[in-house]
DNA sequence: ATACATATTTAAGCATTTTTTAAGTATTTT
DNA sequence: AAAATACTTAAAAAATGCTTAAATATGTAT
């Protein structure tokens, strides 16, 4: 499960983020309205946390433009502010669900389990290019041409699962650190490069013509091979 | 089956879940409003059982705010009002069923069984899978190919029967906790992981070629061997 | 109430897999 | 050619999972 929280206070950002990673929820976290929506709209989230006030863009319109985007991630608003008509907007603008602060964290997870149970069963558990599968929920790829298929474990799949989700789109060594080791991570390009090189590897062994290319300074995208 | 009961007064709440145990129900207790609408989010019910005077929300409200949140668990209004208007609003609010207090246990029970039915899926008292068949009536686990068989306790038995009625789908350990240590529980991964290997054990024993393997950091599924 | 049986939890040690690290090699850019 | 960047790999470290015995808890029968 990989949760979204967009929250400019830092101390509560932390103090949320904490929260979740002892429950073994993958999190990451941005400060800024406008990164915050860029953010989202990835869809890889299994749920977004939006703060109502925040610099650039608010939380309502965040929600907003992500409905009219299609993009059907849950959202739990955050804010202290606990009037009916907050809460009218919040639902109104798209959100899933309401928390004002101060809340416990006990109530914020049953809240999270409930918004992410939901889609749990709808969220899609193949992500397929060309002549390979990736079986998210058994971490396992398999490529139609040779029938072969091998377990991935859990950074490859993810890490996997970034590039088929934008396929041709190239996707930087710093966005895969932040993104599968977490924002405050103190992991290193060469981490990224070592796990490059086991898919790599796994995709040789199911005989794929998929193949990750790297670009110089700017990052890795997935394509297929002529 | 899991129950929860939401009810302040102690007696009474003890009295209910003492006839529900007999019945071999699994039952939860909560004794506040606000915490009885955390639980019921959940979803992890069969059927919940509200009393409509609660500190800090009322039955009606708990209910009417789970039907907004698309949660259908049955819902049980116990109340000693028996107004007409009352019962309007206890089914307006989307409740299933209604009872006025006092009450004998036979009733509750009735009512119960037909709220629990209802919900379609066919109560089954066996599970088949390959070789093996769990007898949910008699917590047995038997396997035609060795003809052998044995007893399974209630956890086992449990944990066996999410497996069974979801046959090669990775089920997390923390899904596993939910619903059999409950929703609030402190049951930790070991909890799990010592109950799959009891159950593995038992395979062993009745000679199954049914396994349980688990895949780092996803969780558990029953598959059988080739 | 007591003893007995069964079920559940806990905790420790071991096994396995995943992840990190780091050093050497290869490739591209300047 | 030098410098920077990327690749691969072995082996060390860390995390996760497995198993078991012992400790608790719960239920049942005397």
């Amino acid at each position: 499960m990989h949760i979204l929280i967009v929250e400019d206070e830092k101390r509560l950002a932390d103090a949320l983020s904490h929260i979740l990673l002892e429950q073994k929820y993958m999190v990451d976290v941005v400060h800024d309205g406008e990164v915050g929506l860029e953010y989202s709209e990835s869809g890889i989230y299994d749920c977004i946390i939006l703060d109502v006030m925040l610099p650039s863009m608010n939380g309502f319109d965040i929600c907003r433009e992500l409905r009219r985007k299609k993009i059907t991630t849950p959202v739990l608003i955050l804010t202290a502010k606990d009037t009916i008509s907050d809460k009218v907007k919040g639902l109104d603008a798209g959100a899933d669900d309401y928390m004002t602060k101060p809340f416990s964290p006990d109530e914020l997870l049953a809240r999270l389990r409930v918004l992410t149970r939901r889609r749990g069963e709808v969220i899609l558990d193949e992500l397929k290019f060309h002549d390979i599968t990736l079986h998210i929920d058994q971490s396992k790829l398999s490529c139609t041409k040779s029938n072969k298929s091998i377990h991935l474990n859990f950074k490859e799949c993810e890490m996997l699962k970034m590039f088929l989700s934008k396929p041709e789109v190239i996707i930087s060594k710093q966005d895969i650190i932040t993104r599968i080791w977490g924002y405050d991570s103190d992991a290193v390009d060469n981490n990224v490069e070592a796990y490059i090189s086991f898919i790599r590897k796994k995709l040789t062994f199911v005989e794929s013509s998929v193949e990750i290319v790297s670009t110089k300074k700017l990052g890795y995208k997935i394509s297929a091979r002529a």
